[in-house]
DNA sequence: CTCCAGGCTTTAG
DNA sequence: CTAAAGCATGGA
């Protein structure tokens, strides 16, 4: 088992798995654990330091993005002198971008449109309990995110009877392609041409695709817009676009190369209500 | 009852 | 090109 040790003060499990980049993962002990792909870890923060306890630490290290500097980034994001986004780099310091694997992002982003975050964990839950293979991880049984050549073998009728819901056609028709074609030519392409090729995929929109991008493909100039950001855009930034498409490009030029970070601080800021 | 949730597809103008 | 209807589900 390796342990690998964080300063707490920008690395907080809660910040990190409560901002609505990632969907499984479950209270235990003093922390969480947390379920990525095939691999699962318990994190937790005692005293002054962040633990992360599993059994790959090389990947952990990555999925928690702790090669790179956060103090760097909160500087920056107030720097702009927006109040809301202020407050969501300093009561949020402790955020984190995940590195995700990019078949679970897909998947789990198409299920995310036009629901609540509740639900979106639960219809994730139940496919990955009925699809994913069975692993053992500190003495308990959990399930690995499915292939998708698993997904694309269960159907459309499957994504139905758990409750996904009218995504049930977009979950079948992407894993059937995925399942056949693979996405490994996705990962060189440049983040403009990613987005495009994203958008081919059956139930994969603007905003899906920047999700996928940001946290599946370490994208991170890449601004989700949501409804959550289009309501801070009117309310925090005196903005009168109407258009997503259009608030996007908006906050890709204000904010730049880290405008995922930045996303990030606004959408947990506006949420949290602060 | 209506409204909303990390929107997308399809159709109409 | 933009605008709007339709879409399943569950909680407030």
């Amino acid at each position: 088992m390796a342990v690998i040790e964080y300063d707490a003060r920008y690395f907080s499990p809660r910040d990190v798995l409560e901002c609505g980049q990632i969907f499984r993962f479950v209270p235990f002990g003093e922390g969480y654990k947390v379920f990525s792909a095939d691999k699962a870890c318990y994190v937790y923060t005692r005293g002054n330091a962040t633990f992360v306890e599993c059994d790959d630490g090389d990947y952990f290290y990555n999925f928690f993005d702790l090669g790179r500097d956060y103090a760097a980034i909160t500087e920056r994001a107030k720097s702009f002198g927006v109040p809301l986004l202020t407050r969501g780099a300093s009561l949020g310091q402790g955020l984190r971008l995940l590195n995700q694997n990019a078949e679970e992002m897909i998947y789990s982003f198409i299920i995310s449109q036009n629901n609540n975050i509740p639900r979106i964990k639960g219809i994730i839950e139940r496919i990955c309990a009925a699809l994913g293979e069975e692993r053992t991880f500190m003495g308990e049984k959990y399930h690995a995110f499915p292939t998708s050549a698993a997904l694309a073998g269960a159907g459309a009728e499957f994504f139905k009877l758990i409750g996904a819901g009218y995504r049930d056609g977009y979950l079948a028709a992407t894993s059937a392609r995925i399942a056949a074609e693979g996405i490994d030519e996705l990962y060189d392409l440049s983040d403009d041409d990613l987005k495009k090729a994203l958008l081919t995929y059956t139930g994969v929109g603007p905003k899906v695709a920047d999700c996928i991008s940001l946290f599946g493909f370490g994208r991170r100039a890449c601004f989700p817009v949501d409804t959550w950001i289009e309501k801070l855009y009117r309310e925090d930034f005196g903005g009168t676009l109407k258009n997503r498409d259009r608030i996007n490009r908006y906050f890709c030029e204000l904010f730049g190369e880290d405008a995922g970070y930045m996303q990030q601080y606004l959408f947990y800021a506006k949420r949290e209500g602060l």
